[in-house]
DNA sequence: AATTTATATGTTGTATGATGAATAATGAGT
DNA sequence: ACTCATTATTCATCATACAACATATAAATT
């Protein structure tokens, strides 16, 4: 998805409220408009910018939505002072994709081997049910011959939900569709991936018996190690052949 | 902050497009309406909600923001197949403030456990130069009577940048916003604070040897305590008195 | 003089009609 | 069957008007 190459991606032509919503949103991050501040009002910005008023506002409802500002009827549009409603976008801004995956995989592991100390405290019965279902899921999925990545991380989300922790399990979830195409393991051969996959399957019984055994130092461990063994894994492949 | 009590926040008049967004977002995320599909027309939609092309426009726009749908001229506006272009919010959805800086704090605590360890690794002598300007800057802040959250938050920053992964440095920056006023221990007393501060300035000083001498097991332990004992603490505090 | 009420002005929110631009569907002609 | 012009559909933009709200100013009342 493109950034400003220059080289625009066929057939999607540039919004002029894009355009505008860009040098405002540089206008506030760059601190010309401190927090607080008043916008110029919509008639001055449709002289500044040189076009329509729909425009200014679909630019301004753009950065609304962002939470950088808020607009008030009948009084104006001022830049928030309150930056927690602003919401976290995980693009790569200009990583390379080998970076990109090593980097998205360490965040992911910081995370999960939290959630899998806390997990092995917080469980319940209803909570070892819905892993050992989805643990069943991805045992399926493989015995089909499938890749199994979405079950591979509906495991990982049942662990993360047992913690009870919303926040966790919801960073986790948004995580997911970043690291969920791996196409790194799909290079195996069927007797690697056989092999691998048995792997995967015993490092996640392991993990899975710590979290019934209460036991939150194994479980953490366990999950470290299944997590580095994959980050590995991608550090080696992506090193031979490192595209963009 | 009102809920839905029928009594109006006075001076906040709920938008006809934010109310129109709310229902094309809720639509989308039942399963209404499929990844891929296509949304009716504006013309369909006006008559759908009743409402004028304006306001269809500016709640299409805000779901295009957060990569919810993209819009396509001349062919319609479709429901994005790809969820990693959403954002991700943090927004407390009818958790309690306790059960808020709680879950936020455990949150910090799994991705700076990491973010310690690697950065014990992967610290350079321009690192360590900048975490111990942060740390002195902690330092100068407390010496002059201030709660020096906000110092205290960009060591930790300091020590997330050493890490050299611009997704840990970048989601912490991020949680700054909801983790920084914590009024909690704002409640002590001039002794209790002064033993306070002594303990927090020593916790920091000594992840910042392990940081410097590159062990990374301890750094991860030291840090694992210092915000244990900040979570316990809130926990202890939060437990008496609490709110919403 | 002080307070309240009416008026004027400026701002964002909504409605409406018209035109431009990109895509898809149609149909004539080969 | 294929090409190409035509038409239709749809979003993007423009222009204008009015409504709702906030604020300042003037006027009226006490």
């Amino acid at each position: 998805m493109g950034g400003s190459n220059g080289i625009r991606a066929l057939g999607v032509r540039p919004k002029l409220s894009e355009n505008v919503a860009t040098q405002l949103r540089e206008l506030i991050q760059q601190g010309d408009l401190e927090p607080g501040a008043q916008l110029p009002t919509e008639s001055a910005m449709v002289e500044q910018f040189g076009v329509s008023r729909t425009v200014i506002r679909e630019a301004v409802s753009a950065l609304s939505v962002d939470g950088l500002v808020n607009a008030q009827q009948g009084r104006g549009v001022f830049v928030s002072d309150d930056p927690s409603q602003q919401p976290f976008r995980l693009g790569r801004n200009g990583l390379s994709e080998a970076d990109h995956i090593v980097q998205m995989m360490e965040l992911r592991l910081s995370l999960e081997v939290e959630s899998a100390s806390l997990a092995a405290v917080r469980r319940d019965q209803s909570d070892l049910r819905a892993i050992n279902v989805a643990w069943q899921n991805h045992s399926d999925a493989m015995m089909a011959g499938q890749t199994g990545h979405k079950e591979d991380f509906g495991l990982h989300l049942a662990i993360a939900e047992a913690t009870k922790n919303a926040y966790i399990a919801g960073f986790l979830r948004y995580l997911g569709p970043f690291i969920i195409p791996r196409p790194a393991m799909t290079q195996f051969t069927g007797e690697e991936r056989a092999t691998y996959q048995r792997v995967l399957e015993h490092e996640h019984r392991d993990i899975l018996t710590a979290i019934t055994d209460r036991d939150a130092l194994s479980a953490a461990d366990l999950m470290r190690g299944h997590l580095a063994r994959g980050l590995d894994l991608n550090r080696r492949l992506l090193r031979q052949g490192d595209a963009t």
